[in-house]
DNA sequence: CCAGTTCATTGAAGTTTGTCAATGAAGAGA
DNA sequence: TCTCTTCATTGACAAACTTCAATGAACTGG
């Protein structure tokens, strides 16, 4: 039988920042099974060259927010992809979206970079 | 064609400490896809709930160090792939693995967790 | 109402990842 | 020397991921 990580419990994937809200660092003891599901499916978010740029654009762009036709250019990649990347990282809870008119903007959640940073460091 | 992250050049990938020995956190500026790269590959060490138990079993046991055979027990899974994933983290500079006798000692590498989490924050 | 723009979703293809069983290398102890 | 233990590597397979083209939904401006 072979058994692939998060696939067994239905456990609930948290926002990065409710996931921060109760935990130890993870080198105090030894992380719970769904802490480490949890953290792992952030991370995973954060895992992955375009979306580390998408993130870095929005929160250094103007006003700190930027639409979908911003992006697809200094990425490199069609639109499709991009929306597909921002979705990822709007359901991590690292972005929120907000419509206005046929326009997607989207911006950095505050403290939510911060929060996983905070799971992760030593002290 | 098809575009695959990391495929195009040849990146070296070095360890976390190093990756963060340079640069700016991620929101500040944009950032360029070379430290993207890194910064994901990185990151994508950290993404997955055994290696997250892993990091967190071998820092929190005596003596701050584990053998392998400490942790296929905790993970509840089969000794090469436990072995996999310790790979995957030496690789990544997060562990260090000693040979003694019959026995390899997996510990964390001081600073290796602070130096990501570095990048990420904020401030 | 029609044409154009922006963006999300769907479906498909290739790549990467996580896992195990099987095997092999290397030291420990009889 | 022979056997046992520990651990890394190899090969295989299924699931998950990244990407694109095609499509459709929704708003804008004539």
């Amino acid at each position: 039988m072979k058994r692939y990580a998060g696939r067994v419990t239905t456990i609930e994937l948290l926002p990065v920042i409710d996931a921060a809200a109760c935990c130890a660092p993870l080198t105090r003891e030894t992380i719970p099974a769904e802490q480490a599901s949890s953290l792992a499916h952030s991370l995973k978010a954060l895992a992955d060259p375009t979306r580390l740029r998408l993130i870095s654009i929005v929160a250094a762009s103007e006003g700190q927010e930027a639409c979908v036709c911003d992006l697809t250019e200094p990425v490199g990649l069609s639109q499709p992809t991009v929306s597909h990347h921002l979705k990822i990282l709007v359901d991590a809870g690292y972005l929120t979206r907000s419509k206005r008119g046929t326009w997607s903007y989207y911006r950095l959640v505050p403290g939510s970079l911060d929060a996983v940073a905070g799971l992760l460091v030593t002290a």
